[in-house]
DNA sequence: CTACATTGTTAGACCTTTCTAACAATCAAG
DNA sequence: CTTGATTGTTAGAAAGGTCTAACAATGTAG
């Protein structure tokens, strides 16, 4: 089975292929806090070991194995995230780093017990896809509230790149996932918006915010 | 923070220590299945660190550095077999494996959580005392079945070396913690024992068996 | 007290993962 | 099409953990 290093860099070429398409040697570098080479040297072992497809200057790609392996790290992640918040009581802003150790645990009947215990769920606490057991992911029908147009009300499905500060962020605005927004206005010259939240309170948030929040316009 | 390896180090070496007294590099070797040689180094950089006082061709001591870092890491896992046990369903031969992955999680509120969850118990499921968060561990007042006469009447509170096979052999027979058994007869050829189990059934055990029981006399 | 088994030690190698320093390829701009 | 920035590469070393082979110390039986 993998090792605990080569768990993160399999999660890490998955989440960055899945959000910029193309995975390079720095991304990797920046992204996991390692130097060019170590990454370098990394990527030919992997692909000793059939994870991933490396050419010289080429980005680089995972193999079905790479992505398969890729997806039950980050269903173990994700899975113990909603464990973490439905039975141990965690605030969604705590889970994640909890789950960055947790993940590498080797005892299958571990996360397949968390798993029945929060009913199986395909989300997890921040609106991601839970990969199932063979490793495929369902992708979710969403759209950035960025990208949303005045008149518009949509409900939110869940976060890119959900950080703490983001989480604390909502949680002082008494923002959660499902909950919806009435889009009111669009501020042309820096892309805040203006809404509804939960047909109650007006709130005004910053286009950084906006591009973070994914929604579903069927609300 | 100690690595993996290091704290698994330091369990063998408490936990040799507490049955043993003495512990040499071979009992190390024998227990953590990793040649002489490479105990030999360790042992050298556990005491670079002051986990250990290390002479040649001495036994090896935990310092109190040591034996508190040990006990932590006890504490880990006897905290993670009763949430496994009391939270997620986990029957008591099942969850020292898993135990053994959970243990090396860096993420003290993780552990904390779940020690408030169980009720911060004393014991293990399987009736060894949890060191305190200090790693300060209670001694459990107790002797081995097989020490007890006939005529006594005692009750179960912890098993020395609890294995698979032990626990399952106490499941087969319906034995669980607390229950008590009155003795009627050491056989005096191999040391077999005639108890009254939870005073109904009648019940023989090999010497072996006797040995893994610990009781206490005041039941 | 010698001999043998047990136990512990050194030396040297290997694997994984990381680094820095220096160099090479690629790509976008002018 | 050349320049310069970015990106990727090699080479070489180090740390942590492991091994085998060979040798040294210790302790126990006769």
């Amino acid at each position: 089975m993998a090792s605990h290093t080569v768990e993160n860099y399999l999660k890490a070429l998955f989440a960055l292929a899945n959000e910029a398409g193309e995975v390079g040697i720095s991304d990797l570098s920046d992204h996991l806090a390692v130097s060019k080479p170590s990454v370098n040297s990394m990527a030919k072992a992997l692909q000793q070991d059939d994870f991933l497809k490396y050419e010289k200057y080429k980005p680089l790609k995972l193999t079905a194995k790479g992505k398969k392996a890729a997806a039950l790290v980050v269903r173990k992640h994700r899975l113990t995230e909603m464990f973490l918040v439905e039975q141990m009581g965690f605030g969604w802003d705590e889970v994640h780093d909890i789950a960055e150790q947790v993940e590498h645990v080797k005892a299958p009947a571990f996360f397949d017990r968390m798993d029945e215990l929060v009913g199986f769920p395909t989300v997890d606490p921040h609106g991601s896809p839970i990969p199932d057991a063979q490793g495929n992911v369902l992708e979710i029908d969403c759209v950035k509230l960025s990208e949303c147009a005045v008149g518009e009300k949509v409900s939110l499905v869940g976060l890119s790149q959900s950080s703490k500060s983001l989480l604390t962020f909502l949680d002082s605005h008494g923002i959660a996932l499902g909950h919806t927004f009435d889009i009111r206005a669009v501020e042309p010259f820096d892309g805040s918006m203006t809404v509804v939240h939960q047909g109650a309170i007006d709130q005004t948030f910053s286009l950084k915010v906006c591009e973070r929040l994914l929604v579903n316009k069927e609300a």
